[in-house]
Formats: C-alpha cells, structure tokens, sequence
DNA sequence: GGAAGTTTTGGTCGACAAGACCAGAACTAG
DNA sequence: CTAGTTCTGGTCTTGTCGACCAAAACTTCC
C-alpha cells in the first residue's frame, strides 16, 4: 500500500460472482445459460451471477446465486477459478467479476422445473464455436472455466462431481472423454480406477442395460481418495479444435 | 442479475491486486516481502500491493504493482490465481484483492538496491512454517501461490521463468527441486529434458564451475516447447509437510 | 426359443517411461 | 599429483499405459 493512503479515498468498484455451471446431459458437456431481460445485452445468453454483498464471503456469494439460479443447495464442486477486470467489460461501469466452476450432475430436470425461456442447457462446444452469443466478455470466462475443469479432472478428480451418489464406470468414463474430448479404452479404464483402493466402493447392486441392451454394469460409489488427485492422467495432449 | 436492478445501487468494493513474488536465491525458493509502514499491521511483513485504478485492467494494475516495488518492468512471469474476498480480512472496510504469482529470476541485487530495511526475500518454508507473522490473510495467499506454482511447474512448465536467459541443467532441476520438495537425480533429468526437441537449445558456451569445483555444465537457451506443458513430471506426490 | 447386436468385464502383450545405479569426463583446491 | 566435486553418458529393472482380444450378460428382433 502507498504511504500516507487515507482509506476513505479509494476507487469504488462493483463485484460480482459469476458461476460457470458444468453437468453432463444426454453424453455431451453442457453449461448453464440465463436469458438476459434487460439492457445491456438483453436477450443475450449470459452465465447466471450477481452482485457481492458486503456481508458474505466470496464463496458464500458463489453457493448463493447458484442456489438462485438451479435451486441446487448443496453443489457436487464449486470452485474459483478466475477474476475478470477491465474496464470496458461492463458497458454501464467499473465491475469486477470473480468467476466460479460449478460441476452438478445432470440438471436437466432442474432447470427444466424453473422457468424454462429463461434458463437452457447448451452444449459447451456450441458455445466456444460461436454457435452462441454470449453477454459481456462470458464467452472467454467460459473458456476458462472448461480449461479449469480440464485441469480440475486429472489433478483434483472432479470427475464424481458429474456423477450421481452411484454411478457406473462407464457414466464415469464418459465425464473424462466430455471433458478432454478423448476417447477412452473401457477395460483399461476400468483397471487403473479398480487397481487402488479408495478410488470406488461396489454397492453391490447393478445398473439397468441401456435401451441398446448390453451387459448390466455394476454400481459404485465413490471413494475418499479423490480428494488427492485423480486415478486418470492425460499424456497424449487434449485435441485443441475447440 | 436480479430483475429490476438499478445500475446506481450496488454495494460499492476498494479492489486491490496483490503480488506474490517467487524466485530462486541462494538454491531456496524465496519470496518477497515488503514491511508494513502503517496501521493495521504495521511493522509486520506482508505482500506487495495495492488498489487497481479504475483505467486499467487486472493485469496491468498486477505489472504496474511489480515495476513499483521492484523495479523489473517486464517479469518473467505474471499470472492471476486467486481472489480473496472475505468481509473482515481487512478490518478498515470491505476489501476484495486479486492476487498475482510473480517469478522471477534471482533479484537479490534488486531488492537490495531499493530501500533494504522495507523490502527482502524471505525463504518461502519459513513463511509456511510460521516463522514470521504475515499481515491480513497473506499467509493463506502466499500459500495457495505456492500450489499454484506447482501446479504451473508440471503443467505450464514455468521452470524456465526462474533462471536467467542462459542457464545450466544443474540450475533448473534446482527449481524443481526447491518448488517440488523432491530430490531428482542430474543424469535422468538430464535425459528427460535434453530427449525431445524444443525444450533446451545448447549454445555451445559454458558456464563456470561453482566454489566446489567439478566438470563445467553446458549453457542452455529456452526452446519453444515450454509453452505447452513441461518436460517434468511429478507422480510421486510432493512431500505435504510444509 | 434362437440369433445377432451391445455393453461390461477380464486377460495378454508390447512399447515406452521412470528411476536406481554405475562409470567416465572435466574442473578446483590443496 | 591427488582428492573432491560436478557434469555427462550408459545400463538395467521396474512399472505403467495403451492396443487388442475374448468371454459374460443383457436386449431386441426374427
């Protein structure tokens, strides 16, 4: 801090919490979009957010527009992952933005429960191709936010978040292939994930077949080893045509 | 954004951007710290910062405040990893910070230059460990900076930001090795990072041995491939210790 | 009921990478 | 000239990763 700063004189910034919202649905990544009703942008796609209150924490701010926004209370991940500021990234005035990733599982439902003209699932590749026009500078942050989760998936395993309580190991596998955009043995998957211990727990039960049939899969649940890293690692580069 | 929102009524913020400088100095990984000159917290350490303006981005607001307080306009290194926002983490007002990780190659002439008595470098394990009391929550930030440095170190191979221009094998497995925690043995780092194309290009020069003697390391260059992920990895998990 | 298709699970094999260890080369200090 | 130190290069073992194959268990269609 300079000498001699007097605190009442300081630049006044407005801040916001916006949450990338990530969940798998119908096999492809999709994110999260609000329609905007008002100037500036309106009727743009727009990730969900809204202003910091002086009296909550930044996570708190985060857990509090998500909750808003999907009425999921308790998020599978929510994580920060960037702060947007320049100046002309809002039109009206100076706003900072802290970027937040939430990974759910599927929320097809949720959202279609609100209302549904306002709230959509939209494939994340369609959005960073351009298919979409995103308010302000969200189409970056979205960028960000998939770069993060890329990252988040081999170091932090984020991959159960995608995932209901029980899962199989192929809804598992298809979180690591959304993701990176890779294609994945099933049988070597399935071997470094049961290799160690901690990873998934058998329940026992099993899956029902999908309407193509095919051996029923066994449930899991997962492990507390995830919070150490994940089982599956990216060596061969994620395909950079996004 | 709630529906209804006036542009004009918005809680207002004083957004600061902190700079965590990492470098190399005598074979430990050091930081640097600056002494508080004023309440609160005078008298105590703290990290390099102060107010964004209003005209500038984030990145710019992070460069200006490194040049200020060490006289190094351009940084090897400058990367955004983390807002901190919580209400009372400054007990003045309602402060939410953006924090830069900074590296460096050694700038202990730099530091010393400027005023000595209210800037050092102060081995990062010592910050960690608790040996010195760090102002407001800087503690917490100088030690998700550290994360994050290792994180870059595998995957955005940011090694080479800690040595100079030209720098011997012996230098750079120092930095793996101080930021790591791990000990790596000379001939296999040797092989991992001389094997592929792109990452070192010999200059033919050499450098001269150290006090101790022994066989005189050749002088590498930075090749290009450092932009797409480091030649090192990590599988054993660094020492949680610290 | 049987055949074809699909998905999961389990096995084998080879290529490659990582680490341990050793030895020679090239310098400094005494 | 000898001892000590550091860098460079080699070999070997081990383990991991991916490709590929095959059996098991289910669905759908005929």
């Amino acid at each position: 801090m300079p000498v001699g700063y007097d605190p009442a004189r300081f630049p006044a910034f407005a801040v916001t919490v916006d949450v990338v919202i990530l969940t798998m649905s119908g096999g492809v990544l999709q994110v999260l979009l609000v329609r905007r009703g008002e100037a500036p942008f309106a009727g743009m796609w727009a990730i969900p957010g809204g202003f910091k209150r002086p009296s909550e924490t930044l996570d708190e701010a985060a857990r509090r527009e998500l909750a808003e926004e999907t009425g999921v209370d308790a998020a599978s991940l929510l994580t920060q992952f960037a702060a947007y500021g320049d100046p002309e990234r809002d039109p009206r005035m100076n706003v900072v933005t802290i970027a937040y990733l939430a990974v759910l599982r599927d929320v097809g439902a949720v959202v279609a429960g609100t209302d549904a003209a306002e709230a959509a699932l939209i494939p994340v590749f369609d959005v960073l191709n351009g298919k979409l026009d995103l308010a302000f500078d969200h189409l970056r942050i979205v960028r960000d936010a998939l770069e993060r989760a890329r990252v988040e998936l081999e170091l932090s395993g984020i991959a159960t978040a995608f995932v209901g309580t029980t899962f199989t190991l192929a809804e598992l596998r298809a979180v690591y292939e959304a993701v990176w955009g890779v294609q994945l043995d099933a049988a070597n998957f399935r071997r470094s994930i049961v290799a160690e211990e901690g990873w998934v727990i058998p329940t026992g039960r099993q899956a029902r077949p999908g309407p193509a049939g095919g051996r029923p899969a066994e449930l899991y649940r997962a492990g507390r080893a995830w919070n150490h890293g994940g089982p599956i690692h990216r060596l061969q580069r994620t395909d950079e045509r996004n």
